[in-house]
DNA sequence: CGCTCATCTGAACATCATCAAGTTTCATGG
DNA sequence: CCATGAAACTTGATGATGTTCAGATGAGCG
Protein backbone atom coordinates (compact mmCIF):
# COMPACT_ATOMS: atom_id res chain seq x y z
CA UNK A 1 0.00 0.00 0.00
CA UNK A 2 2.90 2.51 0.99
CA UNK A 3 5.70 3.56 -1.85
CA UNK A 4 8.57 4.91 -2.53
CA UNK A 5 8.19 7.72 0.11
CA UNK A 6 8.96 6.04 2.99
CA UNK A 7 8.51 7.45 7.14
CA UNK A 8 11.61 8.05 9.11
CA UNK A 9 12.79 4.89 10.72
CA UNK A 10 12.80 5.71 14.46
CA UNK A 11 9.45 7.69 15.23
CA UNK A 12 10.20 10.29 18.32
CA UNK A 13 13.84 10.53 17.06
CA UNK A 14 14.96 14.22 16.27
CA UNK A 15 15.17 14.94 12.74
CA UNK A 16 17.65 16.24 11.34
CA UNK A 17 18.65 14.00 8.42
CA UNK A 18 16.42 11.42 8.31
CA UNK A 19 14.98 12.66 4.98
CA UNK A 20 12.02 15.38 5.77
CA UNK A 21 11.34 15.99 2.24
CA UNK A 22 10.03 12.51 2.13
CA UNK A 23 8.55 12.78 5.34
CA UNK A 24 6.76 15.76 4.28
CA UNK A 25 5.43 14.17 1.22
CA UNK A 26 4.44 11.41 2.47
CA UNK A 27 2.04 13.31 5.56
CA UNK A 28 0.68 15.39 2.66
CA UNK A 29 -0.43 12.67 0.55
CA UNK A 30 -1.82 11.37 3.63
CA UNK A 31 -3.51 14.72 4.71
CA UNK A 32 -4.35 15.26 1.04
CA UNK A 33 -6.61 11.73 1.02
CA UNK A 34 -8.60 12.67 4.19
CA UNK A 35 -9.47 16.14 3.70
CA UNK A 36 -8.66 16.99 -0.45
CA UNK A 37 -5.68 19.32 -1.50
CA UNK A 38 -7.77 22.15 -1.47
CA UNK A 39 -8.00 22.06 2.81
CA UNK A 40 -4.77 21.36 2.98
CA UNK A 41 -2.39 23.51 5.30
CA UNK A 42 1.17 23.24 5.48
CA UNK A 43 1.05 24.05 8.85
CA UNK A 44 -0.86 20.59 9.75
CA UNK A 45 1.71 18.78 7.94
CA UNK A 46 4.69 20.07 9.27
CA UNK A 47 2.97 19.57 12.41
CA UNK A 48 2.09 15.71 11.06
CA UNK A 49 5.59 15.29 10.96
CA UNK A 50 6.83 17.14 14.20
CA UNK A 51 8.53 19.94 12.64
CA UNK A 52 8.14 23.53 12.24
CA UNK A 53 6.34 25.09 9.59
CA UNK A 54 9.04 26.95 8.07
CA UNK A 55 11.57 23.58 7.66
CA UNK A 56 9.09 23.32 4.96
CA UNK A 57 10.48 25.94 3.17
CA UNK A 58 13.93 24.42 3.09
CA UNK A 59 12.74 21.76 0.77
CA UNK A 60 9.77 23.12 -1.10
CA UNK A 61 9.74 26.58 -2.91
CA UNK A 62 6.13 27.17 -0.85
CA UNK A 63 2.84 25.10 -0.61
CA UNK A 64 2.23 24.86 -4.34
CA UNK A 65 5.43 22.76 -4.88
CA UNK A 66 5.06 20.63 -1.82
CA UNK A 67 1.15 19.73 -3.12
CA UNK A 68 3.03 19.45 -6.88
CA UNK A 69 4.87 16.65 -4.92
CA UNK A 70 1.96 15.15 -4.16
CA UNK A 71 0.30 15.15 -7.35
CA UNK A 72 3.62 13.81 -8.85
CA UNK A 73 3.04 10.92 -6.65
CA UNK A 74 -0.51 10.45 -7.04
CA UNK A 75 0.76 9.73 -10.57
CA UNK A 76 2.86 7.58 -9.27
CA UNK A 77 1.22 5.38 -7.31
CA UNK A 78 -1.76 5.27 -9.57
CA UNK A 79 1.06 3.16 -12.36
CA UNK A 80 2.32 1.50 -9.60
CA UNK A 81 -1.36 -0.13 -8.93
CA UNK A 82 -2.26 -0.69 -12.61
CA UNK A 83 0.83 -2.18 -13.13
CA UNK A 84 0.79 -4.29 -10.15
CA UNK A 85 -2.70 -5.52 -11.31
CA UNK A 86 -1.31 -6.20 -14.77
CA UNK A 87 1.81 -8.19 -13.58
CA UNK A 88 -0.31 -10.24 -11.36
CA UNK A 89 -1.22 -12.31 -14.63
CA UNK A 90 1.31 -13.54 -16.49
CA UNK A 91 2.00 -12.97 -20.07
CA UNK A 92 2.35 -14.52 -22.74
CA UNK A 93 -0.81 -15.68 -24.80
CA UNK A 94 -3.29 -13.95 -26.52
CA UNK A 95 -5.80 -14.87 -23.92
CA UNK A 96 -3.54 -13.55 -20.99
CA UNK A 97 -2.71 -10.12 -22.78
CA UNK A 98 -6.72 -9.79 -22.81
CA UNK A 99 -7.13 -10.20 -19.25
CA UNK A 100 -4.06 -8.15 -18.35
CA UNK A 101 -5.59 -5.18 -20.42
CA UNK A 102 -8.91 -5.66 -18.70
CA UNK A 103 -7.24 -5.93 -15.23
CA UNK A 104 -5.80 -2.74 -16.08
CA UNK A 105 -8.77 -1.00 -17.38
CA UNK A 106 -10.66 -2.28 -13.81
CA UNK A 107 -7.28 -1.22 -11.74
CA UNK A 108 -7.46 2.71 -13.02
CA UNK A 109 -11.00 2.32 -11.95
CA UNK A 110 -10.47 0.88 -8.94
CA UNK A 111 -7.71 3.49 -7.82
CA UNK A 112 -9.44 6.58 -8.58
CA UNK A 113 -12.38 5.33 -6.98
CA UNK A 114 -10.77 4.26 -3.41
CA UNK A 115 -7.93 7.16 -3.60
CA UNK A 116 -10.40 9.75 -4.66
CA UNK A 117 -8.42 12.78 -3.64
CA UNK A 118 -5.35 11.64 -4.85
CA UNK A 119 -5.82 11.06 -7.83
CA UNK A 120 -8.06 14.35 -8.06
CA UNK A 121 -4.70 15.96 -7.53
CA UNK A 122 -2.75 13.63 -9.77
CA UNK A 123 -4.92 15.34 -12.55
CA UNK A 124 -5.17 18.82 -10.93
CA UNK A 125 -3.16 22.61 -12.43
CA UNK A 126 -0.47 21.19 -9.45
CA UNK A 127 1.11 18.68 -11.58
CA UNK A 128 1.38 21.03 -14.18
CA UNK A 129 4.00 22.61 -12.37
CA UNK A 130 5.71 19.92 -11.68
CA UNK A 131 8.66 19.04 -13.50
CA UNK A 132 9.36 15.35 -14.61
CA UNK A 133 5.88 14.27 -14.42
CA UNK A 134 5.01 12.06 -17.60
CA UNK A 135 4.03 13.62 -20.32
CA UNK A 136 2.87 12.86 -23.84
CA UNK A 137 5.70 11.38 -25.28
CA UNK A 138 5.84 9.51 -22.07
CA UNK A 139 2.62 8.77 -22.86
CA UNK A 140 0.49 9.87 -20.05
CA UNK A 141 -0.15 6.08 -18.43
CA UNK A 142 3.11 3.68 -20.20
CA UNK A 143 1.38 0.94 -18.81
CA UNK A 144 -1.52 0.92 -21.11
CA UNK A 145 1.02 1.26 -24.03
CA UNK A 146 2.72 -1.79 -23.27
CA UNK A 147 -0.48 -3.65 -22.77
CA UNK A 148 -1.41 -2.60 -26.45
CA UNK A 149 1.44 -3.89 -27.90
CA UNK A 150 1.26 -7.10 -25.98
CA UNK A 151 -2.38 -7.32 -27.45
CA UNK A 152 -0.95 -6.67 -30.89
CA UNK A 153 1.74 -9.02 -30.28
CA UNK A 154 -0.35 -11.70 -29.55
CA UNK A 155 -3.35 -11.06 -32.38
CA UNK A 156 -5.63 -10.09 -29.39
CA UNK A 157 -5.91 -6.49 -31.40
CA UNK A 158 -5.12 -5.49 -35.13
CA UNK A 159 -1.74 -3.58 -35.24
CA UNK A 160 -3.23 -1.05 -37.85
CA UNK A 161 -6.02 -0.58 -35.27
CA UNK A 162 -3.30 0.08 -32.55
CA UNK A 163 -1.95 3.90 -32.52
CA UNK A 164 -5.15 5.90 -32.66
CA UNK A 165 -7.01 3.42 -29.96
CA UNK A 166 -4.34 4.44 -27.53
CA UNK A 167 -4.81 7.44 -26.94
CA UNK A 168 -8.72 6.78 -27.37
CA UNK A 169 -8.84 4.13 -24.76
CA UNK A 170 -6.44 5.90 -22.02
CA UNK A 171 -8.93 9.25 -22.62
CA UNK A 172 -12.17 6.93 -22.16
CA UNK A 173 -11.00 5.10 -19.20
CA UNK A 174 -9.94 8.42 -17.48
CA UNK A 175 -13.23 9.48 -17.96
CA UNK A 176 -14.79 7.14 -16.94
CA UNK A 177 -13.22 6.86 -14.02
CA UNK A 178 -13.52 11.13 -13.46
CA UNK A 179 -17.25 10.86 -14.15
CA UNK A 180 -17.64 7.49 -11.66
CA UNK A 181 -15.73 9.94 -9.10
CA UNK A 182 -18.43 12.38 -9.41
CA UNK A 183 -21.18 10.65 -8.96
CA UNK A 184 -22.10 11.44 -13.06
CA UNK A 185 -21.75 7.43 -14.04
CA UNK A 186 -23.23 5.13 -11.15
CA UNK A 187 -20.13 2.59 -10.19
CA UNK A 188 -21.38 -0.13 -10.60
CA UNK A 189 -22.17 1.07 -14.67
CA UNK A 190 -18.52 0.75 -14.76
CA UNK A 191 -17.62 -2.67 -15.57
CA UNK A 192 -20.41 -3.23 -18.07
CA UNK A 193 -18.54 -0.08 -19.55
CA UNK A 194 -15.73 -1.21 -19.66
CA UNK A 195 -16.59 -4.07 -21.45
CA UNK A 196 -17.91 -2.01 -24.24
CA UNK A 197 -15.11 -0.29 -24.57
CA UNK A 198 -13.27 -3.09 -25.00
CA UNK A 199 -15.28 -4.74 -28.04
CA UNK A 200 -15.24 -0.80 -29.43
CA UNK A 201 -11.30 -0.21 -29.27
CA UNK A 202 -11.26 -3.61 -31.28
CA UNK A 203 -9.99 -6.23 -29.02
CA UNK A 204 -10.63 -9.39 -30.18
CA UNK A 205 -12.27 -12.53 -27.84
CA UNK B 1 -20.28 34.79 -23.54
CA UNK B 2 -21.59 36.01 -20.06
CA UNK B 3 -24.60 33.86 -18.82
CA UNK B 4 -27.50 34.13 -16.21
CA UNK B 5 -25.54 35.71 -13.54
CA UNK B 6 -25.69 39.15 -14.64
CA UNK B 7 -23.43 42.12 -13.43
CA UNK B 8 -25.63 44.59 -11.18
CA UNK B 9 -27.55 47.20 -13.73
CA UNK B 10 -25.48 50.08 -12.63
CA UNK B 11 -21.51 50.08 -11.43
CA UNK B 12 -20.49 52.37 -8.48
CA UNK B 13 -24.45 52.43 -7.22
CA UNK B 14 -25.11 51.42 -3.91
CA UNK B 15 -25.93 47.86 -3.56
CA UNK B 16 -28.45 46.83 -0.64
CA UNK B 17 -30.88 45.10 -3.00
CA UNK B 18 -29.01 44.49 -6.29
CA UNK B 19 -28.96 41.30 -5.99
CA UNK B 20 -25.80 40.41 -4.69
CA UNK B 21 -25.80 37.14 -4.34
CA UNK B 22 -25.40 36.85 -8.41
CA UNK B 23 -22.81 39.42 -8.31
CA UNK B 24 -20.50 37.70 -6.19
CA UNK B 25 -20.52 34.10 -8.21
CA UNK B 26 -20.19 36.79 -10.80
CA UNK B 27 -17.11 37.77 -9.68
CA UNK B 28 -15.58 34.46 -8.47
CA UNK B 29 -15.99 33.12 -11.45
CA UNK B 30 -14.02 35.64 -13.09
CA UNK B 31 -11.48 34.70 -10.72
CA UNK B 32 -11.36 31.81 -10.90
CA UNK B 33 -11.02 31.66 -14.60
CA UNK B 34 -7.87 34.37 -14.40
CA UNK B 35 -6.04 32.25 -10.95
CA UNK B 36 -7.73 29.00 -10.65
CA UNK B 37 -9.93 28.19 -7.70
CA UNK B 38 -7.19 26.75 -5.39
CA UNK B 39 -5.86 30.93 -5.31
CA UNK B 40 -9.50 32.66 -5.06
CA UNK B 41 -10.24 34.32 -2.02
CA UNK B 42 -13.49 34.85 -0.67
CA UNK B 43 -12.11 38.47 0.43
CA UNK B 44 -10.66 39.33 -3.03
CA UNK B 45 -13.96 38.53 -4.85
CA UNK B 46 -15.83 41.06 -2.10
CA UNK B 47 -13.55 43.34 -3.02
CA UNK B 48 -13.91 43.78 -6.10
CA UNK B 49 -17.71 43.80 -6.12
CA UNK B 50 -16.94 46.08 -3.68
CA UNK B 51 -18.57 44.61 -0.81
CA UNK B 52 -17.32 43.68 2.93
CA UNK B 53 -16.27 40.13 3.47
CA UNK B 54 -18.95 39.56 5.39
CA UNK B 55 -21.26 40.48 3.56
CA UNK B 56 -21.03 37.10 1.69
CA UNK B 57 -21.37 35.19 4.69
CA UNK B 58 -25.52 36.29 4.19
CA UNK B 59 -25.65 34.70 0.47
CA UNK B 60 -23.12 31.86 1.13
CA UNK B 61 -22.38 29.19 4.16
CA UNK B 62 -18.48 29.74 3.25
CA UNK B 63 -16.32 30.03 0.79
CA UNK B 64 -16.62 25.90 -0.34
CA UNK B 65 -20.36 26.89 -0.37
CA UNK B 66 -19.18 29.88 -3.19
CA UNK B 67 -17.00 27.95 -5.19
CA UNK B 68 -19.95 25.18 -5.18
CA UNK B 69 -21.82 28.06 -6.95
CA UNK B 70 -19.15 28.94 -9.28
CA UNK B 71 -18.67 25.11 -10.16
CA UNK B 72 -22.64 24.61 -10.94
CA UNK B 73 -22.38 27.76 -13.11
CA UNK B 74 -18.90 26.57 -15.02
CA UNK B 75 -21.27 22.97 -15.63
CA UNK B 76 -24.07 25.53 -17.44
CA UNK B 77 -21.73 27.39 -19.07
CA UNK B 78 -20.69 24.12 -21.03
CA UNK B 79 -23.76 22.44 -21.64
CA UNK B 80 -24.86 26.39 -23.15
CA UNK B 81 -21.94 26.51 -25.04
CA UNK B 82 -22.73 22.66 -26.26
CA UNK B 83 -25.83 23.46 -26.69
CA UNK B 84 -24.93 26.92 -29.30
CA UNK B 85 -22.92 25.43 -31.23
CA UNK B 86 -25.16 22.39 -32.11
CA UNK B 87 -28.33 24.09 -32.37
CA UNK B 88 -26.69 26.61 -34.70
CA UNK B 89 -26.65 23.51 -37.28
CA UNK B 90 -30.04 23.30 -38.20
CA UNK B 91 -31.51 19.25 -37.32
CA UNK B 92 -33.70 17.21 -39.62
CA UNK B 93 -31.48 14.72 -42.32
CA UNK B 94 -29.07 12.15 -41.61
CA UNK B 95 -26.10 14.30 -42.81
CA UNK B 96 -27.08 17.40 -39.97
CA UNK B 97 -27.50 14.51 -37.20
CA UNK B 98 -23.92 13.77 -37.89
CA UNK B 99 -22.75 17.25 -38.08
CA UNK B 100 -23.94 18.53 -34.60
CA UNK B 101 -22.96 15.70 -33.51
CA UNK B 102 -19.58 16.37 -34.32
CA UNK B 103 -19.87 19.64 -33.44
CA UNK B 104 -20.87 19.14 -29.91
CA UNK B 105 -17.88 16.85 -29.26
CA UNK B 106 -15.59 19.69 -30.58
CA UNK B 107 -17.27 22.08 -28.14
CA UNK B 108 -16.88 20.09 -25.33
CA UNK B 109 -13.34 19.88 -25.87
CA UNK B 110 -13.29 23.43 -27.07
CA UNK B 111 -14.92 24.54 -23.82
CA UNK B 112 -12.38 22.95 -21.56
CA UNK B 113 -9.72 24.28 -23.05
CA UNK B 114 -10.67 28.28 -23.36
CA UNK B 115 -12.13 28.02 -20.54
CA UNK B 116 -9.59 25.46 -18.42
CA UNK B 117 -9.98 27.09 -14.87
CA UNK B 118 -13.93 26.71 -15.20
CA UNK B 119 -14.29 23.45 -16.65
CA UNK B 120 -12.07 22.11 -13.88
CA UNK B 121 -13.64 23.32 -10.50
CA UNK B 122 -16.98 22.41 -12.86
CA UNK B 123 -15.74 18.50 -12.46
CA UNK B 124 -14.47 19.15 -9.22
CA UNK B 125 -15.41 18.48 -5.33
CA UNK B 126 -16.97 21.51 -4.83
CA UNK B 127 -19.84 20.57 -7.58
CA UNK B 128 -20.49 17.71 -5.25
CA UNK B 129 -21.29 19.47 -2.15
CA UNK B 130 -23.76 21.61 -4.66
CA UNK B 131 -27.53 20.94 -5.05
CA UNK B 132 -29.49 20.60 -8.18
CA UNK B 133 -26.01 19.62 -10.67
CA UNK B 134 -27.14 17.55 -13.20
CA UNK B 135 -26.42 14.01 -12.10
CA UNK B 136 -26.62 10.26 -13.52
CA UNK B 137 -30.38 10.00 -14.65
CA UNK B 138 -30.70 13.39 -16.02
CA UNK B 139 -27.15 12.60 -17.93
CA UNK B 140 -23.94 14.90 -17.23
CA UNK B 141 -24.94 16.51 -20.19
CA UNK B 142 -28.33 16.07 -21.59
CA UNK B 143 -27.87 18.02 -25.09
CA UNK B 144 -25.43 14.89 -25.72
CA UNK B 145 -28.10 12.42 -24.98
CA UNK B 146 -30.63 14.24 -27.37
CA UNK B 147 -27.94 14.18 -30.06
CA UNK B 148 -27.49 10.19 -29.82
CA UNK B 149 -31.21 10.29 -30.02
CA UNK B 150 -31.17 12.44 -33.32
CA UNK B 151 -28.39 10.28 -34.73
CA UNK B 152 -30.80 6.99 -34.42
CA UNK B 153 -33.84 9.08 -35.34
CA UNK B 154 -32.42 9.84 -38.88
CA UNK B 155 -30.42 6.70 -39.17
CA UNK B 156 -27.14 7.76 -38.74
CA UNK B 157 -26.53 5.14 -35.86
CA UNK B 158 -28.19 1.61 -34.80
CA UNK B 159 -30.40 1.52 -32.15
CA UNK B 160 -28.91 -1.03 -30.77
CA UNK B 161 -25.34 0.55 -30.07
CA UNK B 162 -27.37 3.52 -28.72
CA UNK B 163 -27.34 2.80 -25.08
CA UNK B 164 -24.18 1.74 -23.78
CA UNK B 165 -22.83 4.70 -26.29
CA UNK B 166 -23.94 7.08 -24.60
CA UNK B 167 -21.97 6.61 -21.49
CA UNK B 168 -18.92 5.64 -23.34
CA UNK B 169 -19.06 8.51 -25.59
CA UNK B 170 -19.32 10.95 -22.66
CA UNK B 171 -16.89 9.33 -20.67
CA UNK B 172 -14.35 9.62 -24.08
CA UNK B 173 -15.11 12.97 -24.67
CA UNK B 174 -14.31 13.68 -21.02
CA UNK B 175 -11.56 12.43 -20.67
CA UNK B 176 -9.92 13.66 -23.96
CA UNK B 177 -10.85 16.94 -22.57
CA UNK B 178 -9.27 16.64 -19.62
CA UNK B 179 -6.13 14.91 -20.77
CA UNK B 180 -5.66 17.87 -23.19
CA UNK B 181 -6.02 20.34 -20.85
CA UNK B 182 -3.51 18.53 -18.72
CA UNK B 183 -1.07 17.89 -22.02
CA UNK B 184 -1.27 14.57 -21.59
CA UNK B 185 -2.96 14.36 -25.03
CA UNK B 186 -1.11 17.47 -27.47
CA UNK B 187 -4.00 19.51 -28.36
CA UNK B 188 -3.70 19.26 -32.10
CA UNK B 189 -4.20 15.65 -31.95
CA UNK B 190 -7.76 16.49 -30.55
CA UNK B 191 -9.67 16.47 -33.73
CA UNK B 192 -8.24 13.43 -35.17
CA UNK B 193 -9.26 11.66 -32.09
CA UNK B 194 -12.70 12.58 -32.00
CA UNK B 195 -12.96 11.59 -35.79
CA UNK B 196 -11.46 8.04 -34.11
CA UNK B 197 -13.86 8.19 -31.22
CA UNK B 198 -17.02 8.66 -33.85
CA UNK B 199 -15.94 5.65 -35.90
CA UNK B 200 -15.42 3.33 -32.82
CA UNK B 201 -18.69 4.22 -31.34
CA UNK B 202 -20.46 3.33 -34.72
CA UNK B 203 -21.78 6.42 -36.36
CA UNK B 204 -22.73 5.80 -39.63
CA UNK B 205 -21.67 8.42 -42.64
C1' DC C 1 -43.86 59.23 10.44
C1' DG C 2 -42.08 55.25 12.89
C1' DC C 3 -41.46 50.19 12.87
C1' DT C 4 -39.22 46.16 11.29
C1' DC C 5 -36.46 43.27 8.85
C1' DA C 6 -33.04 41.82 5.71
C1' DT C 7 -28.75 43.68 4.30
C1' DC C 8 -24.43 45.27 4.92
C1' DT C 9 -20.28 47.30 7.79
C1' DG C 10 -16.52 47.31 11.35
C1' DA C 11 -13.81 45.32 14.29
C1' DA C 12 -12.18 41.27 16.08
C1' DC C 13 -10.16 36.33 16.30
C1' DA C 14 -7.84 32.26 14.90
C1' DT C 15 -5.30 30.42 11.32
C1' DC C 16 -2.60 30.57 7.41
C1' DA C 17 1.70 31.21 4.16
C1' DT C 18 5.90 33.17 4.22
C1' DC C 19 10.21 35.21 5.67
C1' DA C 20 14.41 37.04 8.34
C1' DA C 21 17.33 35.97 11.85
C1' DG C 22 19.04 33.02 15.27
C1' DT C 23 20.21 28.23 16.94
C1' DT C 24 21.14 23.45 16.81
C1' DT C 25 23.27 19.54 14.54
C1' DC C 26 26.47 17.19 11.79
C1' DA C 27 30.44 16.17 8.95
C1' DT C 28 35.00 17.41 8.07
C1' DG C 29 39.70 18.46 8.11
C1' DG C 30 43.49 19.97 11.03
C1' DC D 1 39.85 15.29 19.58
C1' DC D 2 38.21 19.59 18.64
C1' DA D 3 37.22 23.88 15.98
C1' DT D 4 34.81 25.32 11.88
C1' DG D 5 31.35 25.97 8.55
C1' DA D 6 27.38 24.53 6.16
C1' DA D 7 23.04 22.58 6.29
C1' DA D 8 18.84 21.66 8.95
C1' DC D 9 15.70 23.31 11.89
C1' DT D 10 13.30 26.91 15.33
C1' DT D 11 11.64 31.31 16.89
C1' DG D 12 9.15 35.21 16.16
C1' DA D 13 7.00 38.34 13.29
C1' DT D 14 4.19 40.15 9.30
C1' DG D 15 0.38 40.51 6.44
C1' DA D 16 -3.45 38.09 4.32
C1' DT D 17 -7.22 34.95 4.92
C1' DG D 18 -11.73 32.59 6.60
C1' DT D 19 -15.14 33.39 9.79
C1' DT D 20 -18.01 35.53 13.49
C1' DC D 21 -20.79 38.92 15.66
C1' DA D 22 -22.62 43.16 17.44
C1' DG D 23 -24.35 46.98 15.50
C1' DA D 24 -25.44 50.53 11.60
C1' DT D 25 -28.19 51.41 7.53
C1' DG D 26 -31.68 51.77 4.47
C1' DA D 27 -36.04 49.95 2.16
C1' DG D 28 -40.71 48.98 2.41
C1' DC D 29 -44.91 48.86 5.05
C1' DG D 30 -48.26 50.25 8.41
Amino acid sequence: MSTSVQAPEQAGRAYHHGDLRSALVCAAVARVEEVGAEHVSLRAVAAEVGVSPSAAYHHFADKDALLGEVAAQGLHQLVIAVSAEVEAIPAGSREAAMLRFRAAGQAYVSFALSHPQLFRVAFSPYCLEQPGVPTTDDGSVPVLSALLNDLVNTGGMNAAVRDDSEDVFVATLHGLATLALQGMIPADRVPQLLAKVEQLIGVNP
